[in-house]
DNA sequence: TCTAAGTCAATAAT
DNA sequence: ATTATTGACTTAGA
């Protein structure tokens, strides 16, 4: 990490012991990582200089701006080789606030601008996506796209009957019962109560598309009654069983299921009758246009994600109001970055893991607390 | 109402 | 053609 004589080294040991920063003038105290391992240095925030003529500002958010849980927050230092910061005593609203403008200001929209002049189509290209919600030139932070998109309510019982028919699906041999709870030569555990070994599970049945030449969409939706992108998560990111809720479990064990039926069962289950499945379909179908951030709104969320994944309301509220999205979409943004990032980092771990032994594996999976 | 878990399903990326 | 990504809806629970 960044010690104390390489601060040195880059700027001159400071100033008055003591010496307190003043948020009207947006004074602040400047010191390496980690906070406090090294004497202060005293600028001029808001000027982006301190006292020792030394310049910084706030870097691209998306990787170098910091701010704390607390009432402090951090900027790096362009031209240093050193990771430096600043934390200024305000309330975190103020914080929030000088920070947004920062950001607004100076380098996102900078690098917007840099982005765009390479493009031949200026904002489209950014992003790559035909139909982005562009920021406007004008304001690089407006963009409310968030044009009625609300979903057809799906009720209780189309869910439901979905899953039947998925089991019925399976069953078309007249055994499906039979067929979950029979045991075979590669039978593990069938029964719903057993824990099963998600990451070898998922492996396997990754092997068995392959060798079969199974695409995702039809396993995921003859054998799980899931969509392909679901389905694409569930056996890229296996999740710990101990950490599945019974939902989650009960499509890990239909993967089990249709892994230890007999060959020509596994692929008979593939076949065509999807009828009642697709002519239902349509009763569920939430057709919506997707929802895309703008360049500016996801940097500024993943900025802020990064150092303060769990924002308060006030904070989100702030966010939102910011970047002009609802606080739904806000709070949605932090919860899924949060659980994605999470598995993540799970699913690293899992590798490690003996699969043999899942509950002593997920023991050692340190959760860390959002 | 809020968060977490499970998913959907549009659309990006290969 | 396929798989991966991802904003938001649906459920459960507190």
């Amino acid at each position: 990490m960044i010690g104390r004589k390489h601060f040195k080294k880059e700027i001159p040991v400071p100033l008055t012991p003591g010496d307190r920063m003043d948020k009207s003038t947006g004074s602040c105290v400047m010191f390496d990582r980690p906070p406090k391992s090294a004497p202060p240095v005293y600028g001029d925030s808001l000027n982006g200089e301190a006292r020792d003529g030394s310049k910084f500002e706030c870097l691209s958010p998306h990787s170098d701006f910091r701010h704390s849980l607390g009432n402090n927050f951090f900027f790096s230092r362009p031209n240093s080789p050193y990771e430096q910061y600043f934390s200024q005593s305000v309330s975190s609203s103020d914080c929030f606030d000088y920070v947004v403008k920062q950001i607004k200001n100076s380098e996102v929209v900078g690098h917007l601008d840099r982005v765009k002049s390479i493009g031949s189509d200026g904002n489209q290209s950014i992003l790559k996506r035909k139909h982005s919600n562009t920021p406007s030139a004008v304001h690089p932070f407006g963009t409310p796209p968030r044009i009625g998109h609300k979903l057809v309510k799906v009720d209780t019982t189309e869910v439901e009957t979905r899953e039947n028919i998925v089991s019925k699906t399976s069953s078309v041999s007249p055994s499906s019962i039979t067929k979950f709870t029979k045991p075979s030569t590669l039978a593990i555990k069938i029964s719903d109560s057993v824990s099963l070994d998600t990451k070898n599970l998922t492996e396997t049945i990754l092997n068995e598309l392959k060798e079969h030449q199974i695409s995702q969409t039809v396993f995921a939706k003859k054998v799980l009654g899931r969509s392909q992108g679901t389905f694409s998560e569930l056996i890229k990111h296996p999740r710990p069983w101990e950490q599945l809720l019974t939902v989650g479990r009960a499509t890990y064990h239909k993967m089990n299921n249709w892994l230890v039926l007999p060959l020509k069962e596994r692929l008979d289950m593939l076949g065509d009758d999807t009828t009642t499945f697709s002519t239902n379909s349509k009763n569920y179908s939430k057709y919506r246009k997707r929802f895309f951030f703008t360049l500016v709104q996801k940097r500024t969320l993943e900025a802020f994600f990064k150092s303060h994944p769990n924002p308060s309301h006030e904070m989100k509220v702030a966010i939102a109001k910011q970047l002009e999205l609802d606080l739904s979409q806000v709070s949605n943004f932090f919860f899924n970055s949060r659980r994605r990032i999470h598995y993540s980092k799970l699913g690293k771990q899992m590798n490690q893991s003996v699969s043999d032994n899942i509950s002593e594996a997920s023991a050692k999976i340190t959760l860390s607390r959002f």
